[in-house]
DNA sequence: GGCTAAAAAGACAAAGATATCTTCTTGTCG
DNA sequence: CGACAAGAAGATATCTTTGTCTTTTTAGCC
């Protein structure tokens, strides 16, 4: 796997709050629409608030929000938040290897890290949640669709003025063990 | 990290036994001079020579040995050998996700998947191991010290023919721990 | 046939990543 | 101030990866 499982709920974590760019979204709800274990959740998005990428609102009305503008955010940011790409800087097998060169086994796999850094590099979070001809839907499907039950089920759009009177019915029926 | 250690272990021996192509090599010879923990190496080697990249002969004499020739090897071959890289197929999130289309996120992830399978499938052994005029090592440096102390420790070139008479030096003292 | 050298296979241990749960802290409201 | 809702933090559990060790099998040699 390219990137670890962390990485990629944070970065689902993050394309879902810069659609609702704005709005401070509860772990529960965050951790609902993207799929990620609720309980880990936290665990996950920690990092980015010590990054500064989200705050981190305690209390009543509180939750995650993305702080930058997606437009300036790239998926490069959010991944060495919580999972920082070691680019190889010496072979590993000497200690002591003369001047920067790596022999050509770990050239080629800094090589490969490169890229992925520069790949990562190159998509914000905008491009992520920015509706395109061929993808037609922001995040996933499922997500889209778990959101519209959420809202049919009592929360329209929730925002921090409305989210106190609501948020009895989050508490659903236990988690289903895989 | 871009590939499980178990992956590089299994380049790094790779690398090695296609220096000495068409010599076996012996589990511990390999270790040591790839600075792969020795104990290991056998689970590391074993899915290659199931795949068919190695022939690992019992007995005595016996030892792993590179099959194809390294100008037709390339470094996906002895990756998916031992960690298949794993293409993004559908969304994680949804179930059912209708046609082969992924979500953006999704979609970028798998293209850093698939660059590193071309990078990696463009790379044949031969050229890791051909000395290359700003890297002027075949593996690393530490592989070709060892191998001269080897040398130098009583096995001119170690061939099946006269493994037997020299082996006995090579149980030499414990492995230093890290 | 018996000895020895080597890989193969499997049991087991250690470490890290992932996931859960409980408790603590902080903030909003009444 | 007190109740409550949220994130923060820490202890713990589970699973995967990594690593070690022992036993078994196979092959060559005497």
């Amino acid at each position: 796997m390219a990137l670890t499982q962390t990485a990629e709920y944070a970065l689902r974590a993050a394309a879902w709050l810069a659609q609702n760019h704005g709005e401070a979204q509860t772990a529960p709800q965050i951790a609902t629409a993207t799929q990620v274990p609720t309980s880990y959740l936290p665990k996950v998005l920690q990092p980015l608030v010590r990054a500064g990428l989200l705050s981190g609102q305690r209390g009543l009305g509180g939750g995650y929000a993305l702080i930058p503008d997606p437009k300036n955010l790239t998926m490069l940011d959010v991944v060495n938040a919580v999972d920082p790409i070691q680019r190889i800087r010496q072979c590993p097998l000497s200690l002591e290897s003369h001047g920067a060169r790596l022999c050509p086994l770990h050239g080629v796999l800094d090589q490969l890290l490169e890229q992925e850094e520069k790949r990562l590099a190159s998509v914000t979070l905008q491009d992520l949640i920015k509706p395109h001809k061929s993808h037609p839907r922001p995040l996933c499907e499922v997500a889209e669709k778990l959101r519209k039950e959420a809202e049919a089920d009592g929360q329209p759009v929730p925002n921090r003025a409305t989210v106190r009177k609501a948020k009895a019915k989050v508490r659903k029926s236990p988690p289903r063990k895989s």
